[in-house]
DNA sequence: ACTGTAGCGGAGGGCCCCCTCCGTTTTATA
DNA sequence: TATAAAACGGAGGGGGCCCTCCGCTACAGT
């Protein structure tokens, strides 16, 4: 979170470039099985022995958050930027760029079920949207960010059916118009 | 289908409870570690070997199946039953109910996006509520079933979070706002 | 060029799972 | 009660995955 080359000892040039393709591979494999997918395909597939793997990242989890980490902060970014129509078109503009990650790196949703602290730093990203939106009165007052987080999710579940984009866009602007107090 | 107790020659005793003791246990085991846990375990917990479950459900599919397919009925029935407050009243009830039906088995989901078979069950039903409605100019035309499958797949997803049942209502009330043409 | 060491790879132990196969047990019927 | 047929159960072959451990490799600094 501070400075991160300073942060450890340094790594050697082979093994910050065996991280890299780590992270690369990892991004391929949880993106077409899931995060749960095997830990040694990820090695294969990075060509790397499962040994540098777990030397690399201790847990799964581990695993995950460095994949996603760059993915989510820009998210967190987008929400904090908000959006020059107001409060309730940021809701929407930023479900739409979620739309888009989804459809991009297909794992998202299980780093979000999987690792803590994705999950939280999105639920931040929520809770700052939802809060302006509130306090402008562009939005019922009843509403918590946990449920704009569960309609997230259900964006992102089955999002590997055919026409699923198309399908949550239309439920955004159906959701979004519902948001009305 | 049709009769079932006249479709095959008939199980023997023995058989008849094994099949019912498993569809049971698969109730349970599937209830707890989600529709992918393992056949054997609950095998074990019916008190019966592996093979016996092999030789009553061909697939793990057709054990899902087997288990939900008395809900999924009635979700299917009160779809078609509809409501006397209306098409869109009728779309809210049914969220309920399926919420309901979400809180009590935990798994419904999982059998969703295991059994394609319960999938399309469900898929017609919101069909038909869906039609009524946008036929009666209640609900925006541009809406397709998908879209509200994805929705109740949202609500669904995550459903084991504190305070879901209470967020998936106040969702649906937001949804159904929003449906308005 | 030399050498200490960070880093590598993958074999291997332990575990669980899937599914088949067949000797044994239970049931239904005569 | 005797017997054919149905049903049972679980061992076992095949496979995958997780994670540790340690002999080997290749880098970095002198």
């Amino acid at each position: 979170m501070s400075n991160p080359s300073s942060e450890a000892p340094r790594l050697r040039a082979d093994a910050a470039r065996n991280r890299e393709r780590l992270i690369e591979a990892a991004k391929e494999v949880f993106g077409e099985a899931g995060a749960t997918a095997s830990l040694e395909a990820v090695a294969r597939q990075a060509g790397v022995g499962i040994g540098t793997l777990y030397r690399h990242f201790e847990s799964r989890e581990a695993l995950v958050g460095a994949v996603y980490q760059r993915e989510i902060d820009r998210l967190v970014e987008a929400a904090e930027r908000g959006s020059p129509d107001g409060p309730r078109a940021a809701i929407r503009a930023w479900l739409h760029l979620f739309v888009d990650y989804i459809a991009a790196k297909k794992v998202l949703v299980s780093a979000m079920s999987q690792a803590p602290s994705s999950l939280e730093a999105i639920m931040g990203a929520v809770k700052v949207l939802l809060d302006r939106a509130i306090e402008a009165g562009e939005v019922r007052a009843d509403l918590r960010p946990e449920d704009l987080m569960h309609a997230l999710a259900g964006l992102a579940y089955a999002h590997d059916r055919a026409g699923w984009r198309e399908s949550a866009l239309r439920l955004i602007d159906v959701f979004v118009a519902g948001l009305a107090p």
